[in-house]
This record gives C-alpha cells, structure tokens and sequence, in this order.
DNA sequence: TAGATTGTTAATCGATTAACAATC
DNA sequence: TAGATTGTTAATCGATTAACAATC
C-alpha cells in the first residue's frame, strides 16, 4: 500500500524520445561521451529544462556537476523505446511502399525481423524481397494463427486496410504500423500507429502558402 | 489602421485540417451533404468544441441549426492547405522509398507533378519511374537553377541527406518533404516537413511495451 | 415560431519554462 | 571546497473543453 502510482507518461514526451537517442547516438559516434541539459538544448533544439524534465520521468539519468554520460543515457533510451529487443513483423502489401518498408527496416534497425510479406497481386506473389518470398494475402490468416507476430505493417491501398488490420488483430500482433491514407479501427489493446503520408504533405503545402503560421 | 491582426494558427490545429479533409471526403462518398459538429465529432474522435474552434479559425463556415455544407467544407478545407494548386516536385534519391514516393504522390495526389528524379547509382540513372526519366544527382543544381521547382523530396541515406537539402535551398524551393533519418538545417524561409520513419517506429515499440501510457 | 446548432467567450486542463535548492 | 549542473517545484503559457448567447 501506499504505492507510487505511475503517472502517466504524455505522448509528446514519448514522441520526443526517437529524437534523444538519434543526437546522443550523433554523439557518441563524434566520440563525445558526456553532455549537459544546456549543450544538448543547442543541439536539439529543445529547452534545457524540457530536457531535464523529460528524462526525469525515467529516472535520474544524470549527475550535477556533471550532466549526462552519452553512451549510459543512449542506452538507456533505448531500452525504455524497447528496441534493445527484436521484433517479429509481417508487411501486409508490397508495392513499391512494401518493398521500401521490408528494405527500410532491414537497413535501419536490426530489431525488426521482417517475417512475412503478404500481398493479392498475382505478378508479386512469389517474388523474394531481402530473401523473403511475398506470399498470396489469403493466407495471411492462417499464417498468423501458426507464427507468433509482434507487428502488423499495413502498405496496402486504402480500401484493403481496415480488412487487413482486422485480420491482424485477430491473429494476435502487439501493434500495427499502418501506411494506408485512412483511419483503422483496432481492438483496444492493440497499438496502432498511423504514417499518414497524405497528412504531411498535405501539411507541407499548408505551410509553403502561409509562411508566417511556420 | 486597426487593421485586425491575423493571429498565428497553431501547429495543433494545421495538423488537424487533412484529417478533416479526409473524413469529409469519405463522407461525400457516402452522398452526406450535411454534418453537424457532433456528429462529426463521434466519426473522427474530436471534441465538437474542438471542431467548432478550428473551423473558426479559417471562418464561419457553418450555419446556426444546421451545422456545415460536407462538399463547401471539404473544398474550403482544400483551399486552404493550398491543394486546389499544383505543386512541382522533384526527388532525389530513387531507391525503393524513393520510387514509392514517386508512385505514391502520383497516385493519390493530382497536385504533386514529378518533374525529375536525381539518384547517385549508375544503375538506377537513366531508369524511367512514371514516364520521369532518373538523372544523375550531378546535374541536380543545374536543373534547379533552369526550371522552378516548388518542392524537394529527399529519400537519401542520412549521410547525402544535408547535403542535398542546401543545394536544393539554394536551388529556390519553397518546402522540403525530407524522409532521410536525420535532422537537417534549411534556410529559414524554407520550409520543412519530416517524415522520420525510425521514429515512428521506436514510438510504436515504446507504446508495445508501456500499453498503459497508450 | 421552436428547435437545433453554430460562433465565441470563459474555464479548465496539460505542457512548457523558469527558478533554485540539492548535490556531485 | 567552489563551480557546475542536475532534479524538482512553482509559474507561465498555450491548447482543449465547457457553456451559452446568437441566429439560422
């Protein structure tokens, strides 16, 4: 009793998180192994205090007098991001937008093991991407009654989406990671994260015809 | 004198008008011609209130004890972000993201004319992506400097990535779409748009592991 | 006219920034 | 020890929500 009920923690601190350990990996590769809320603030280009504050709902990454030490907190980040874990994912569509992911993941980030392709196109099924053969959609169901999937990326067009997400569910994944230009609705206890490609550039161009909102 | 002075429209709010576009877009699919704030509301997950706030920012586009006009609004909405106009955009880099973008922009926005496409590798110059011919990111200033080029998308490697976000501000454009895992320095009346897909990503892990601050 | 729903002001909530005591 | 810099509380700022008068 009387225990410390976790608060929770705010997206916009959780979005910042990606963004720390790119600049703290930055450094760490220009061979500078400690830094200050206040030099890092220079860098990043968010408030010493925001920083500080930031850490802070993770712990006492840091040391006065001293600051931070780069590799510690590096690691650190990326063990509360979870990606000193691998995952297990299936892409669900792969046009160009798949094939992109499916090479994309693989270059960037060694924890996600891309499992599975799935797509309905006759000319692709069969077809090896990063030695992966894209399989035909109709057994995506069963494939993921019989494989353990963590992550479900949806890359196909906007019609198929909610369908596929559905199935996904369904068969178990942790979370989706969806690229079609629509909304999904998924069980509650499945996180979805959403790359609404549309939505940024469409952003973009709001911003080019009314600098001054910039 | 007294002229009212335009306040500045937050980012919270820009960010919200392609989701509104979007869902008013489906909507006139489903020949709705009229929706009230609340109703749309329960369709999109925002509060009527916050509907209603950002509307009128842009202006009073509803009618007491009516609500709004779906095909005015949508239209309006599109004026706004500035997509009733076309944009010329180039790409550099045309590796599968890139190639994707291409196909992408192409296909689900008429206002986004891909005009050239640049790529280092020998083996991808000279290649024909929707009829755009790939050239030698050599003649990218050149190119720049002979036609207006309205927007530059970089799909590079993080290494390239600044190096073609100066050449292009020097080359005139208005606005950046940059999809390289890096954060790169730009004239400061140019503007920038991130799709930091690594980010997402490590979100989407963080949410897996933390579902209690989802 | 009566009912519905906006546009807009005021209240609340949450996130960011400032300040400084704690401490390495 | 003295100086530097964190961790954390308090103040501020901005965004969201609630309320309701205006009006179609």
């Amino acid at each position: 009793m009387n225990q410390k009920l976790p608060n929770k923690i705010s997206n916009a601190v959780i979005r910042r998180l990606p963004k720390y350990r790119r600049y703290l990996e930055d450094l760490l590769n220009k061979k500078i192994y400690r830094i200050s809320s206040k030099d890092l603030s220079e860098l990043i280009g968010f408030t010493a205090s925001q920083i500080r504050q930031d850490l802070n709902n993770f712990g006492g990454f840091g040391q006065q007098g001293y600051g931070y030490n780069v590799k510690e907190l590096y690691e650190e980040i990326g063990k509360i991001l979870g990606i000193d874990k691998a995952y297990i994912v299936v892409i669900v569509g792969t046009g160009n937008l798949g094939q992109a992911i499916a090479n994309y993941t693989h270059f960037y980030r060694t924890g996600f093991i891309v499992n599975a392709m799935f797509d309905v196109n006759p000319k692709l099924i069969g077809l090896r991407i990063n030695g992966v053969e894209v399989m035909d959609s109709e057994y995506l169901q069963d494939y993921l009654k019989e494989n353990s999937i963590d992550i479900g990326i949806i890359c196909t067009n906007k019609e198929s989406a909610q369908e596929v997400a559905t199935k996904l569910c369904e068969g178990g994944v942790k979370g989706i990671w969806n690229f079609a230009p629509v909304d999904i609705d998924v069980d509650e206890d499945i996180i979805l994260e959403n790359v609404h490609l549309s939505d940024s550039l469409h952003t973009l161009a709001y911003f080019i015809n009314h600098p001054q909102d910039y």
